[in-house]
DNA sequence: ACTATATATCGCAATATTACGATTAATAAT
DNA sequence: ATTATTAATCGTAATATTGCGATATATAGT
């Protein structure tokens, strides 16, 4: 994040965008993609779906769970994923309330 | 983003992911937070809100009008900002979509 | 015990982000 | 015309992210 001052910032609002940072790359929102279509996924199933190699695949799971979005189960030799519901609430009420606050005679020409 | 495949990846989601980038950043989210108390701002107003340099504010407006976040209106010497609706019906849909999703008999343990 | 399978972690190089001071640009006020 | 005021942009340093190969860990099958 560069050199972001973190103590400026409410615990709150560190933590949402947390989430919202995690859902911010390609590669973990494609995932989360496929869990929409799929429901549960372990590693492979990714590697064999995105251009990327294991570890790096590996390091987005750890993200989107350490995130609060998806959970791990440990199955055999592999790990099964799938999403979480964690924040999520959060999120809606965030976005619900931009799109309620949004009035219609503001900022109708752009800068 | 480090050194992202991007080519891997759908226009579709390379966008929706980047409108999620923007609102995973703290001092962004903040903005975003004040937009909702107080309807507009301009870049002083968000100056005097955190404790960010007059140039970094104003980047941090770029990149949130850059992913269709906020609006701004030049008004005088000033710039009033407001939000947009862009993208957020996106958001919700895809959010609303992960929690109609989640199973409740899958991943009850984490790893 | 040995081997295969699956995932996580380490160390590194390339690139992106963040923040700042200084400067520029553009309008407003005197 | 000159001077404030406000915001955007430039250049740069510090830090974070991304991705990879190599390695480690841990379970399953023979």
């Amino acid at each position: 994040m560069g050199v972001t001052k973190i103590d400026a910032y409410s615990l709150s609002v560190l933590s949402l965008s947390e989430v919202f940072k995690a859902l911010g790359h390609p590669a973990r929102l494609s995932i989360v993609s496929y869990l929409l279509q799929k429901g549960t996924c372990i590693c492979g199933d990714i590697v064999d779906e995105l251009p990327l190699a294991q570890a790096s695949i590996s390091r987005h799971l750890q993200e989107l769970k350490n995130a609060g979005i998806i959970n791990g189960q440990i199955s055999g030799t592999s790990v099964c994923y799938c999403l979480s519901d964690e924040h999520l609430e959060t999120m809606l009420t965030l976005i619900n309330s931009i799109k309620l606050s949004i009035p219609k005679t503001c900022c109708d020409e752009t800068v």
